[in-house]
DNA sequence: CCCTGATTCGC
DNA sequence: GCGAATCAGG
Protein backbone atom coordinates (compact mmCIF):
# COMPACT_ATOMS: atom_id res chain seq x y z
CA UNK A 1 0.00 0.00 0.00
CA UNK A 2 1.25 3.47 -0.39
CA UNK A 3 0.22 6.99 0.78
CA UNK A 4 -2.03 8.14 -2.20
CA UNK A 5 -3.61 11.56 -1.63
CA UNK A 6 -7.40 9.78 -0.63
CA UNK A 7 -5.26 7.88 1.98
CA UNK A 8 -3.15 10.99 3.24
CA UNK A 9 -6.68 12.58 3.49
CA UNK A 10 -8.02 9.90 5.44
CA UNK A 11 -5.17 9.86 8.04
CA UNK A 12 -4.84 13.54 8.49
CA UNK A 13 -8.93 13.66 8.79
CA UNK A 14 -8.25 11.18 11.65
CA UNK A 15 -5.53 12.26 13.16
CA UNK A 16 -7.12 15.41 13.67
CA UNK A 17 -10.54 13.82 14.80
CA UNK A 18 -8.42 12.09 17.77
CA UNK A 19 -7.90 8.98 16.50
CA UNK A 20 -5.28 6.79 17.36
CA UNK A 21 -2.08 5.49 14.89
CA UNK A 22 -3.51 2.07 15.68
CA UNK A 23 -7.33 2.95 15.02
CA UNK A 24 -6.39 4.48 11.58
CA UNK A 25 -3.99 2.06 10.87
CA UNK A 26 -6.92 -0.46 10.80
CA UNK A 27 -9.11 1.66 8.86
CA UNK A 28 -6.94 2.69 6.15
CA UNK A 29 -6.07 -1.49 5.60
CA UNK A 30 -2.28 -2.26 4.61
CA UNK A 31 -0.36 -0.27 7.16
CA UNK A 32 1.10 -0.70 10.52
CA UNK A 33 0.54 2.06 13.12
CA UNK A 34 3.88 2.89 12.93
CA UNK A 35 3.85 3.34 9.28
CA UNK A 36 0.55 5.65 10.25
CA UNK A 37 2.79 7.64 13.06
CA UNK A 38 5.93 7.52 10.52
CA UNK A 39 3.76 9.36 8.13
CA UNK A 40 1.98 11.77 10.46
CA UNK A 41 5.53 13.13 11.89
CA UNK A 42 7.01 13.19 8.13
CA UNK A 43 3.24 15.54 7.29
CA UNK A 44 4.51 17.51 10.32
CA UNK A 45 1.31 17.02 12.31
CA UNK A 46 2.14 15.75 15.40
CA UNK A 47 0.74 18.16 16.85
CA UNK A 48 -2.77 16.60 16.49
CA UNK A 49 -4.35 20.22 16.97
CA UNK A 50 -2.43 23.36 16.82
CA UNK A 51 -4.90 26.37 16.99
CA UNK A 52 -6.86 27.45 20.39
CA UNK A 53 -5.51 28.68 23.22
CA UNK A 54 -2.45 27.65 25.75
CA UNK A 55 -4.90 25.88 28.71
CA UNK A 56 -6.49 22.90 28.27
CA UNK A 57 -9.16 23.47 30.84
CA UNK A 58 -12.66 22.01 30.66
CA UNK A 59 -12.89 18.41 29.04
CA UNK A 60 -14.62 19.20 25.77
CA UNK A 61 -14.72 15.51 24.17
CA UNK A 62 -15.85 16.37 21.19
CA UNK A 63 -19.22 18.60 19.80
CA UNK A 64 -20.44 17.46 17.23
CA UNK A 65 -21.86 20.29 15.20
CA UNK A 66 -25.49 20.76 15.33
CA UNK A 67 -27.30 20.47 12.13
CA UNK A 68 -29.47 23.58 12.56
CA UNK A 69 -31.66 22.37 9.51
CA UNK A 70 -34.83 24.03 10.55
CA UNK A 71 -34.83 27.58 9.53
CA UNK A 72 -36.05 29.59 12.89
CA UNK A 73 -37.70 32.79 11.44
CA UNK A 74 -37.84 34.41 14.97
CA UNK A 75 -34.23 36.74 15.39
CA UNK A 76 -33.81 34.91 18.39
CA UNK A 77 -30.68 36.86 20.30
CA UNK A 78 -29.19 33.71 21.93
CA UNK A 79 -31.49 31.75 23.72
CA UNK A 80 -28.99 29.61 25.87
CA UNK A 81 -31.84 26.92 27.10
CA UNK A 82 -30.82 24.78 30.60
CA UNK A 83 -28.06 22.46 29.19
CA UNK A 84 -29.85 19.64 28.40
CA UNK A 85 -32.29 20.39 25.91
CA UNK A 86 -33.56 16.78 24.64
CA UNK A 87 -34.61 17.71 21.40
CA UNK A 88 -37.27 15.14 19.45
CA UNK A 89 -34.47 14.56 16.90
CA UNK A 90 -31.66 12.96 18.66
CA UNK A 91 -28.12 13.38 17.40
CA UNK A 92 -27.88 9.71 16.83
CA UNK A 93 -24.58 8.56 18.33
CA UNK A 94 -23.71 6.41 14.79
CA UNK A 95 -21.14 5.47 16.40
CA UNK A 96 -19.40 1.62 17.70
CA UNK A 97 -20.05 1.24 21.50
CA UNK A 98 -23.07 1.93 23.37
CA UNK A 99 -21.05 1.64 26.47
CA UNK A 100 -20.78 5.20 25.99
CA UNK A 101 -24.44 5.61 26.58
CA UNK A 102 -24.08 3.39 29.65
CA UNK A 103 -21.58 5.84 31.25
CA UNK A 104 -23.88 8.48 30.95
CA UNK A 105 -26.69 6.70 32.19
CA UNK A 106 -24.39 5.73 35.43
CA UNK A 107 -23.39 9.10 36.08
CA UNK A 108 -27.53 10.42 35.55
CA UNK A 109 -29.13 8.31 37.60
CA UNK A 110 -25.81 8.21 40.78
CA UNK A 111 -26.46 11.98 40.67
CA UNK A 112 -30.30 11.55 40.45
CA UNK A 113 -30.16 9.13 43.04
CA UNK A 114 -27.98 10.89 45.66
CA UNK A 115 -30.46 14.44 45.01
CA UNK A 116 -33.25 13.06 46.76
CA UNK A 117 -32.09 13.60 49.95
CA UNK A 118 -35.81 12.66 51.61
CA UNK A 119 -34.08 10.03 54.23
CA UNK A 120 -34.80 10.27 57.74
CA UNK A 121 -32.76 8.24 59.65
CA UNK A 122 -34.81 8.24 62.88
CA UNK A 123 -38.34 8.79 62.54
CA UNK A 124 -39.84 5.23 62.14
CA UNK A 125 -43.39 5.02 61.26
CA UNK A 126 -44.82 1.74 62.29
CA UNK A 127 -46.22 1.36 59.15
CA UNK A 128 -44.73 -1.56 57.12
CA UNK A 129 -42.62 -0.46 54.02
CA UNK A 130 -45.34 0.12 51.25
CA UNK A 131 -44.09 1.44 48.67
CA UNK A 132 -40.35 2.30 48.02
CA UNK A 133 -39.47 5.78 48.35
CA UNK A 134 -35.96 5.38 46.80
CA UNK A 135 -35.40 7.03 44.17
CA UNK A 136 -36.31 4.91 41.08
CA UNK A 137 -34.34 4.90 38.16
CA UNK A 138 -35.63 7.17 35.83
CA UNK A 139 -36.58 6.04 32.43
CA UNK A 140 -35.05 6.81 29.21
CA UNK A 141 -32.02 5.15 29.62
CA UNK A 142 -31.90 1.36 28.50
CA UNK A 143 -30.52 -0.85 31.29
CA UNK A 144 -27.22 -2.34 30.50
CA UNK A 145 -27.94 -6.33 29.53
CA UNK A 146 -27.82 -7.51 32.88
CA UNK A 147 -28.78 -11.07 32.35
CA UNK A 148 -32.81 -11.47 33.27
CA UNK A 149 -32.19 -14.96 35.44
CA UNK A 150 -35.04 -16.76 33.83
CA UNK A 151 -34.40 -16.50 30.25
CA UNK A 152 -30.91 -17.73 30.30
CA UNK A 153 -29.50 -21.11 31.01
CA UNK A 154 -29.14 -22.03 34.60
CA UNK A 155 -25.47 -23.74 33.99
CA UNK A 156 -24.75 -20.56 31.57
CA UNK A 157 -25.85 -18.24 34.33
CA UNK A 158 -23.57 -19.95 36.99
CA UNK A 159 -20.99 -20.13 34.65
CA UNK A 160 -21.23 -16.01 34.40
CA UNK A 161 -21.47 -15.31 38.15
CA UNK A 162 -17.92 -17.37 38.20
CA UNK A 163 -16.37 -15.81 36.10
CA UNK A 164 -17.34 -12.31 37.48
CA UNK A 165 -15.47 -12.87 40.45
CA UNK A 166 -12.12 -12.61 38.40
CA UNK A 167 -13.93 -9.83 35.97
CA UNK A 168 -10.73 -7.66 35.90
CA UNK A 169 -13.28 -4.51 36.61
CA UNK A 170 -12.38 -2.46 34.04
CA UNK A 171 -13.73 1.26 33.70
CA UNK A 172 -14.80 2.74 30.93
CA UNK A 173 -11.48 4.18 29.76
CA UNK A 174 -10.01 1.33 29.89
CA UNK A 175 -11.70 -0.72 27.66
CA UNK A 176 -10.36 -1.63 24.52
CA UNK A 177 -11.58 -4.14 21.47
CA UNK A 178 -10.58 -6.73 22.75
CA UNK A 179 -11.48 -6.77 26.28
CA UNK A 180 -15.07 -7.85 27.93
CA UNK A 181 -17.36 -4.83 27.38
CA UNK A 182 -20.41 -6.52 29.94
CA UNK A 183 -21.12 -4.17 32.50
CA UNK A 184 -21.39 -5.55 36.43
CA UNK A 185 -23.47 -4.10 39.17
CA UNK A 186 -25.92 -1.19 39.20
CA UNK A 187 -24.68 1.81 37.57
CA UNK A 188 -26.12 4.01 40.18
CA UNK A 189 -24.05 3.15 42.31
CA UNK A 190 -19.78 2.76 42.90
CA UNK A 191 -20.55 -1.09 42.44
CA UNK A 192 -19.87 -1.28 38.91
CA UNK A 193 -17.22 -1.75 36.41
CA UNK A 194 -16.94 -4.06 33.30
CA UNK A 195 -15.85 -7.48 33.33
CA UNK A 196 -12.45 -6.51 31.34
CA UNK A 197 -11.70 -10.23 30.44
CA UNK A 198 -10.47 -11.39 26.98
CA UNK A 199 -13.15 -11.16 24.30
CA UNK A 200 -14.43 -14.03 22.15
CA UNK A 201 -12.64 -12.72 19.14
CA UNK A 202 -15.28 -10.76 16.89
CA UNK A 203 -17.27 -10.11 20.16
CA UNK A 204 -17.69 -7.50 22.31
CA UNK A 205 -17.85 -10.20 25.51
CA UNK A 206 -15.94 -12.62 27.04
CA UNK A 207 -16.96 -16.38 26.30
CA UNK A 208 -18.84 -16.75 29.29
CA UNK A 209 -20.84 -12.93 28.38
CA UNK A 210 -21.03 -14.01 25.35
CA UNK A 211 -22.85 -16.94 26.09
CA UNK A 212 -25.49 -15.06 27.84
CA UNK A 213 -25.63 -12.00 25.41
CA UNK A 214 -26.18 -13.87 22.50
CA UNK A 215 -29.32 -16.24 23.15
CA UNK A 216 -30.07 -18.52 20.19
CA UNK A 217 -33.91 -18.89 20.00
CA UNK A 218 -33.55 -22.45 21.65
CA UNK A 219 -31.86 -23.92 24.73
CA UNK A 220 -28.37 -24.54 24.46
CA UNK A 221 -26.07 -26.98 25.50
CA UNK A 222 -22.26 -27.75 25.84
CA UNK A 223 -19.93 -25.26 27.99
CA UNK A 224 -17.02 -26.80 28.33
CA UNK A 225 -13.85 -25.47 30.19
C1' DC B 1 -0.24 -7.30 29.53
C1' DC B 2 -2.75 -4.00 27.04
C1' DC B 3 -2.18 0.35 24.91
C1' DT B 4 -0.22 5.21 23.41
C1' DG B 5 3.05 8.33 20.47
C1' DA B 6 8.21 9.41 19.37
C1' DT B 7 12.46 8.33 17.37
C1' DT B 8 15.91 6.02 14.87
C1' DC B 9 17.89 4.29 10.81
C1' DG B 10 18.43 0.77 7.06
C1' DC B 11 16.09 0.38 3.00
C1' DG C 1 9.80 8.67 1.70
C1' DC C 2 8.89 4.57 4.08
C1' DG C 3 8.08 1.78 8.20
C1' DA C 4 10.03 -2.00 11.50
C1' DA C 5 12.30 -1.83 15.56
C1' DT C 6 12.83 0.33 19.43
C1' DC C 7 12.10 3.53 23.09
C1' DA C 8 9.42 5.80 26.73
C1' DG C 9 5.46 6.14 28.93
C1' DG C 10 0.24 5.07 30.91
Amino acid sequence: MSWTDERVELLKKMWNEGHSASQIAKELGGVTRNAVIGKVHRLGLSNRNAPEAEPKADTKPEVKAEPKVIVDPTPTPAPTPPKAAPSAAAPKPASETPVVDLAQAKAERAAAAKAPEVEDPEDANDEPEVYTPRAIIPAGQPLPPQPSANEIDPAALATVREVEKTARKLTLLELTERTCKWPIGDPATEDFWFCGLPVKPGKPYCEAHVSVAFQPMSSRRDRKR
